[in-house]
DNA sequence: ATAATATATCAATGTACATTGAATCAATGG
DNA sequence: CCATTGATTCAATGTACATTGATATATTAT
């Protein structure tokens, strides 16, 4: 005889939400990978350009613009140019939305 | 001459919290794993054994025993073994305490 | 005792993706 | 114009880690 747990058939297991929120998920642990967070938390203090974030995480500077790229085509972050330098800054709304998209994913 | 992004040499770059900082980040992004996110919600409706997950989710089982033992090393769920069953349930207060850590990575 | 189910562990594979290096483009200064 | 610096892109490498398969242990049923 197949043993079940209790309440195991008399569940009706959801599995719809399923494929939506992996894509959310993926989504959302994709930009939180730690470089990013890094270059998101060194821009509270305002804007910077590429060299300085470069300086300040002590990685390539093709590596530091990678990770802006990503953060940027997530709107999370803007660029402005100016002469030959590119600063960047948050866009504190799409952050936070993020922040909610974290919520809606964790909270009960 | 070296040029320079015009407040660059003034301002003082921190690299103090970039370790620190970094673990932390590590930590987060390691427990945002879609799969890991997806155990997570599923645990709203209640407790459920690794077999129930199993079918949720659609992967082999020891993929779910890997996954929650990520999860259960993090506290973020506990386990309660009945018979052969092993009932994996959400501590709200850890995953309330992971939400909080984002909030302080990503808020400005 | 044997069989079947549930769970966990171990070793091996696959793959996504961060990292690196080289090349390219843009802008500024001599 | 040429040299230098900032920034992006491309191709290649490295590596962490999810996934898979096989195995082991425990519990329950026959």
């Amino acid at each position: 005889m197949v043993q079940r747990s209790p309440d195991c058939e008399a569940r009706n297991i959801d599995t719809d939400w399923n494929s939506a929120c992996e894509e959310q998920a993926k989504f959302v642990s994709v930009l939180l990978e730690p470089q990013r967070i890094k270059i998101l938390r060194l821009l509270r203090g305002g804007e910077r350009c590429v060299c300085e974030i470069e300086r300040s995480l002590g990685i390539p500077q093709n590596l530091v613009s990678h990770h802006l790229r990503i953060l940027r085509e997530a709107g999370l972050v803007a660029a402005r140019k100016e002469g030959q330098f590119v600063h960047y800054s948050r866009v504190e709304e799409r952050i936070h939305e993020l922040m909610l998209a974290l919520e809606e994913l964790l909270s009960n």
